[in-house]
DNA sequence: GGTTCACTATACTGTTCTGTTTGGTAAGTA
DNA sequence: TACTTACCAAACAGAACAGTATAGTGAACC
């Protein structure tokens, strides 16, 4: 069990560095974040980091990527409740979107949004990589959805791109505002009312009568 | 007329370095700028830099307030046309909400946006200095007026603060998810249909009949 | 036993940057 | 004329870092 004998497993380093270099990256940004840092962290030594990544453009690049594949898989998973919304729409859509704006505001999901914001004009291809990945594709699964919804006569006809990000906004913006910054940890029971609020204000602005008997009045 | 001759004013060279700052900082992020990078942008010398300001942390800070400053007073021009809304509210937010988002989405505003989130982590102090500045008092002053329509009986009693995020969030999030993080020039129609939006959604959450004469249907 | 592979630790090279210093120029004032 | 103030261009010291090279260790495989 010494550290040494620890050289456990092969392949898993790559992993390793790279969660060392997101870390790293987005607690830094990427000018000041050292190589020998990122390897400090990961357990490993710097030439290692040569070894599995090209340099450190390609090291940031990848940790990104990965990140933005693993965030947006948390968004889909909180999405999918919509998929089949039951006979009570409202409950079905405060609870996707309490999943999302957890994921939203947890502190991975945070620093790769911040760190997309400052590093996309040295690294453009982050546009393709993040916001395409994550935002950008949650907000097409969520236009896809009330598009169903519209068809099925839950929602009024209505534009589902736009009926999507506005939706997005109305969960991310009190939320991030909230959060000033990251610096304040916003406590679930406020991200609660929060995502309540939205679906409560969307409901409003975008509910029929056939989806909403209760008359789209709450509490 | 000639280049040395050109060494008019005295004072305003501390202005010119916080423009050539500002610029610099938000095209290369903090650790990749040079002071002498800034200094040339500026036409001025490295060393007259150092006589105005402390060191490049301070120079950052510096750039960074002014321009929140500048940035703040544009928006709340804008919302300024919400103080007297005559008899058509709706009409007096769609030129508010429209006013709101020319700001947010210019350069200098977005570029201040991202540069705060990007140093946020490395200067704490940001916080106070540039959201605290910027979309937090936007947002207290929008929840200001959402106050007095709900008092005045255009709004139905709500939460004026969160009905102010919620409005920030219909507005900002659709046009920045369009402009792909500022790689993509959002035309001035596209701007007018999406505040437009916004404030339909809105005033169909929160209008009442006193409000929306005309029963708060559009098109 | 010998070879290969993945790794470690350390050190080196070349570059870049900050913040300062030096020496000199031009304008404004007494 | 002498003095002050603001500025310039160039060079400097000190530190940090990317990426590479060197030398050595320990396990797996033939």
């Amino acid at each position: 069990m010494s550290a040494s004998t620890a050289s456990r497993g092969r392949i898993d380093k790559r992993e390793a560095i790279l969660d060392a270099a997101f870390t790293v990256f987005s607690a830094q940004g990427y000018e000041r974040a050292s190589v020998q840092e990122i390897a400090d962290v990961a357990g490993v030594a710097k030439p290692t980091v040569y070894k599995h990544l090209q340099d450190k453009e390609d090291l940031f690049l990848q940790a990104m990527a990965g990140t933005a594949e693993a965030v947006l898989a948390e968004n889909l998973a909180a999405l999918d409740r919509l998929r089949n919304p039951g006979d009570d729409l409202r409950a079905a859509m405060e609870e996707a979107a309490y999943g999302m704006l957890l994921v939203c505001c947890n502190d991975r999901s945070r620093a790769l949004r911040y760190l997309t914001f400052a590093e996309i004009s040295r690294f453009p291809d982050l546009i393709d990589l993040v916001p395409g990945r994550t935002s950008g594709r949650l907000s097409e699964a969520i236009a896809d959805r009330f598009a169903r919804l519209a068809v099925s006569g839950y929602l009024r006809p209505c534009d589902p791109v736009l009926a999507a990000e506005q939706f997005l906004g109305l969960l991310t913006v009190p939320a991030e505002e909230r959060s000033r910054m990251g610096t304040r940890k916003v406590p679930a029971a406020e991200v609660r009312t929060i995502s309540t609020a939205a679906v409560d204000t969307f409901l409003r602005a975008y509910a029929t009568a056939t989806g909403e008997t209760d008359g789209g009045r709450q509490r």
